[in-house]
DNA sequence: TAAGGTTACGGCGATCGTAACGATC
DNA sequence: GATCGTTACGATCGCCGTAACCTTA
C-alpha cells in the first residue's frame, strides 16, 4: 500500500469509477491505473470495487469503509504539506473562501481589503454558493473557510465561530403605505413579499416568524441575492424582506427601510472550517480579522 | 512524500533518533534511512530534525507538529489493514487487552473463556499495567482495548463504556475486633491499613472517604494486587481495604469480609478503546461479552 | 465499432546495499 | 577508536508507457 494508490482510490471515486478519467487526473496512462488498483486489491485480499464484467461500478462495502480512512489520510497529508509551506514563508499562500452573496457583498469587503494590505503575497479565491454547497466545499477541501449564517452548526466536523448578529428589515419604494405607521407581521403579510431563497440568509427565520402567529405569506419572488430583490421592489412588485446590513442608505434614496428586529428573530453569521484541516497562520489571522471587523460593525 | 518515509519518522521517534536502530526496525540499512529522511526534508523545504553537527537530537517544532499528522496517517493505515483482514475472515485475528491485576483476576476470566470458545481462531494477548500505562498502550496501539476503573474518563480520544459498578470492603483475620459491631470510618482509621497503590482500583475513593470527614489513615502497605494485601492481612499487619469482588468466600475461610459500600463511594469499571482505532468485529463482540458478563455479575 | 478494462513487454528511474569517508564522543 | 551519520556507486526492482488484446454497450 502506498500513498499514490490511496490517492488513486480517491480520484476514482471523483471520476465516476472511470479508469481513463482517473488516469488523466493522475497524469498517468490508463493501464497503470488498472494495475495499481489490482495490486492494491490483491494486497488487501478483497475486491474494493463493485464490477459488472470488467466495468467498475462503485465501491464494495469494504471499499466504502476504507474510503473513510483514505479521506483521513488525504487530509493529514495535505496538512503536512501546508504546514511545511506555512513554515517556509507564512506570508505567502492561497486562501479559498466560500461564502454567500450577502456576506461577500456587505460584510467581507472591509476585512478582505485589510487582509490584502497585510498579506499581499496571499492569493484570495472567493467562491459564492449556497450554504449546503459551502459545507461540501469545506469537506472536499476546495474551500478553507466558509462564512455564512445557516446550516453550519449541524456539522460536528466543523469548527464554528460566531461573527456578528444581525436582523432583517423591510424595504419598499418611497410612498408605499408601509412607510408610515407601526409595522406588524399582519400588515407585512398583506403585501406580496420578495425575499431570499430557501436556505439563504436567514430565510428560515422569516418563515418561522409568520408561521408562529399563523400567518401565511405570498412570496412573489425568491432570490439568492439582495440586489435582485431590491430591483423588483423598485418595480413595485411588493415588499422586500432583506438582511438589514444589505441596505446602503446613501445609495438607495428611492427606497425606505424599516427595521424588523422586533418581529423576526435575529441571525448570527459564522465562520467555519474543518476541524482536521490545518489552516496556515495567515488564514488564522484572516479569521481574527473577520471577528474584529464584525465587532466594529456591531458597535 | 510516501508512506515509508512517514513510517520512518515514527520509527525514528521510537528509536531515540538513532538512525541505526531505526534502520534495523525498518529492515533496511542505515544509509537508506539517512537518505530517505534527507529527501523528505528537502521535499518539505525545512529540517524536521534538530541536529548538533550530524547527530540527530529530536524533532524541530515543525517536525513535532508534523508528527501529529503522521500519527493520524499511521492509525488510518492500520485501520485499512485491519478492515481488510477482518473482512477476509472475521473469526481470525489478534486481540490485545490491557488491564489491571484486579480485573484480570476477578472479572475477566469468565468473559474471556466464553470468547475463546466462540472465537478459537483469535489470539488473545493480555498485558497487565497501571491505569496510566494502559492508556499509553492504547495510544501507541500496543493494546486494542483497556479495562480499568481509573483515569480513563479524562481522555477525549477514548470511547469509554461502563462495565459494572462495585464497592470496597474491609478484610481482617477471624477474631479481629472489627469483625464485630458497626463499622465506621473512625474505627477503621484506628488500625493500620493495607490497600492498593495510588491510582489503582479505586484507591482515590478510599482516600476521599477518610479525608472528607477529616480522618487520616496509616497505610502500612500499598500494593497493586489484592493477593499481596490478603497475605499481609493474614500476617496480622492490619485491616485490608479491597474491592469486594476480589474476595472469594469459599477459598478464604480464615478471613472475614465486611462491606463498606455505605462508607466509601462506589467505583465503575470501564472498557475503553481509541476513537479512531478500528476494532475488528470479534473485538466488538468481545466488548459486548464484557458488558453482558458485567450485567450478570451485578444481578 | 467505439469505449472501457486487462495483459504483455521493454525501458527508465527510484531506492536499496555495499563501502568508503567524516564527525563526534 | 567506537559509534553515528553522510556520500558515492553499482545493482535491482518497481512502475510507467506502448501496444496488442478482450469485453460489452
Amino acid at each position: 500500500m502506498n500513498l499514490s494508490q490511496l490517492e488513486l482510490l480517491r480520484i476514482m471515486q471523483e471520476s465516476d469509477f472511470n479508469l481513463s478519467k482517473a488516469a488523466e487526473k493522475m497524469h498517468i496512462v490508463q493501464s497503470a491505473v488498472s494495475r495499481q488498483l489490482q495490486m492494491l486489491e490483491r494486497e488487501l485480499g478483497s475486491p474494493l470495487f463493485e464490477r459488472r464484467g470488467k466495468k467498475l461500478l462503485g465501491m464494495t462495502p469494504l471499499g466504502a469503509r476504507i474510503m473513510e480512512e483514505v479521506a483521513v489520510i488525504h487530509c493529514a497529508k495535505k496538512n503536512i504539506q501546508t504546514l511545511a509551506l506555512d513554515f517556509l514563508d507564512c506570508n505567502q499562500g492561497v486562501l479559498h473562501i466560500a461564502t454567500t452573496h450577502t456576506q461577500a457583498k456587505y460584510f467581507l469587503p472591509v476585512p478582505i481589503h485589510r487582509f490584502k494590505e497585510k498579506y499581499p503575497g496571499v492569493k484570495i479565491y472567493m467562491v459564492q454558493a449556497s450554504p449546503e454547497q459551502l459545507i461540501d466545499q469545506l469537506h472536499s477541501r476546495k474551500a478553507d473557510i466558509a462564512i455564512c449564517t445557516e446550516k453550519v452548526d449541524e456539522d460536528a466536523n466543523l469548527v464554528v465561530k460566531n461573527c456578528y448578529e444581525w436582523g432583517h428589515a423591510a424595504i419598499m419604494p418611497k410612498g408605499h403605505p408601509l412607510c408610515e405607521g407601526e409595522i406588524t407581521l399582519a400588515r407585512l403579510a398583506s403585501y406580496p413579499i420578495l425575499t431570499y431563497n430557501l436556505g439563504f440568509t436567514g430565510r428560515s427565520n422569516i418563515e418561522n416568524a409568520f408561521n408562529n402567529v399563523g400567518l401565511s405569506i405570498d412570496i412573489t419572488l425568491a432570490a439568492t441575492d439582495t440586489d435582485v430583490i431590491k430591483t423588483y421592489v423598485r418595480w413595485g412588485m411588493g415588499v422586500g424582506l432583506i438582511a438589514s446590513m444589505a441596505f446602503e442608505p446613501l445609495a438607495e434614496t428611492d427606497l425606505v427601510i424599516r427595521d424588523l428586529s422586533h418581529l423576526i428573530s435575529r441571525s448570527v453569521t459564522k465562520v467555519a472550517y474543518l476541524k482536521n484541516h490545518y489552516l496556515p497562520q495567515y488564514s488564522q489571522h484572516f479569521i481574527d480579522g473577520l471577528l474584529l471587523a464584525a465587532q466594529e460593525m456591531q458597535a
